[in-house]
DNA sequence: ATATAAAATTAGAAATGTAAAACTTAGTTA
DNA sequence: TAACTAAGTTTTACATTTCTAATTTTATAT
């Protein structure tokens, strides 16, 4: 039996979006300043100190920071474990959004941060992998991609579409040649 | 000036994503159903009665419903807009991440669900287009993507790869001489 | 038509997340 | 050291979303 939604009864470690937000924040300031304040944290998330303070309390409990009221606070293992890994899914799904869907740096890590929320651990792995295959796939490569904005901006003008795939064909030969002779290379 | 974060102060239409939810459920019941009852919302989102029941009064105090107590509810102009808006973000999603990352449906459709709130319009737009893009490109071409899955499971075996890259220059030379042929006869 | 079942509502409570106002602490500076 | 200032905290309050339990309304079947 698996809970549906949430896991509310089961385990008591039920860590919301924002708790999540909260984290990867501090986690962030923890790696860029010496100490980590409230209002830093208020100032990051975009809301006030005693929203925070509460926060703080909450995470405490939970066992996610140690904190004692007018010190400085740190993470725990379990506190920055958690941290690290919204982190990562916001670099991994903003890095997507900027390098394959082309949208600008400041919209893409405003949805990023919105999106590490909603996506799953799979589909999270797909992403990865799909920027991989991308990457990795001679059939595609990187300069594929360089026409996406191109497409956006012109549609696709089939002459133009023509001329490409001509240039492309020439390029694709060449590079099964290369790995043809590489491959003989390797196995003499 | 424009507000940050939400813009509390200035609307008072503010929509929360899980008004959107609602919406987009009563959306698709009432194409579904000849009626939309309290019961079926409440299954479709995974909710008690008296929870939908205290929606639709915000929903209706909102503009978004017609709603007598007891009685049938429909959706206004207001409200059947936002709800097929959300229905499209979500199928827009959800077919991103079926076609495209491979993600089975149900996986696909639950983060679709909670990434529906999350994309801004501009990343929703590139969604569409990159799609599109990966269709229209014959450089790409759909068949491309069809080695994704398998790069998944065995990576990138470079034996397999040379193979591929030979049978996909046969069929790329052979589209061209196709669409050269076909350019002629537009011409002609 | 009346008893029963199903559907919907109200009432009351809890959790979460936010902020305003008032207060406390720590640190600086005159 | 006394006064000031910035940072942090507590208290209180509000909005949102949800729930359970009890009640009311509507629909259905005998």
């Amino acid at each position: 039996m698996i809970a549906h939604k949430d896991m509310n009864n089961i385990s008591k470690i039920q860590i919301t979006p924002t708790m999540e937000d909260y984290l990867e924040a501090i986690f962030n300031l923890a790696k860029e300043k010496r100490a980590v304040r409230v209002r830093d944290i208020a100032k990051r998330l975009g809301v006030k100190m005693p929203t925070v303070t509460n926060m703080l309390k909450t995470l405490s409990e939970k066992g996610m920071i140690d904190y004692e009221k007018y010190e400085y606070l740190e993470l725990t293992d379990k506190g920055s474990d958690v941290g690290s890994e919204i982190d990562q899914r916001h670099q991994i799904l903003r890095t997507f959004l900027t390098d394959i869907l082309k949208i600008n740096f400041d919209q893409a890590d405003e949805d990023a941060c919105k999106m590490e929320h909603a996506v799953s651990p799979t589909t999270l792995d797909a992403f990865v992998d799909f920027m991989e295959f991308i990457e990795a796939c001679p059939r595609g490569g990187t300069n594929w991609l360089e026409y996406f904005d191109e497409y956006r901006v012109h549609g696709q003008p089939k002459d133009k579409c023509l001329e490409r795939m001509k240039q492309f064909a020439k390029e694709y030969n060449a590079k099964i040649k290369e790995m043809e002779s590489l491959k003989i290379e390797g196995e003499g």
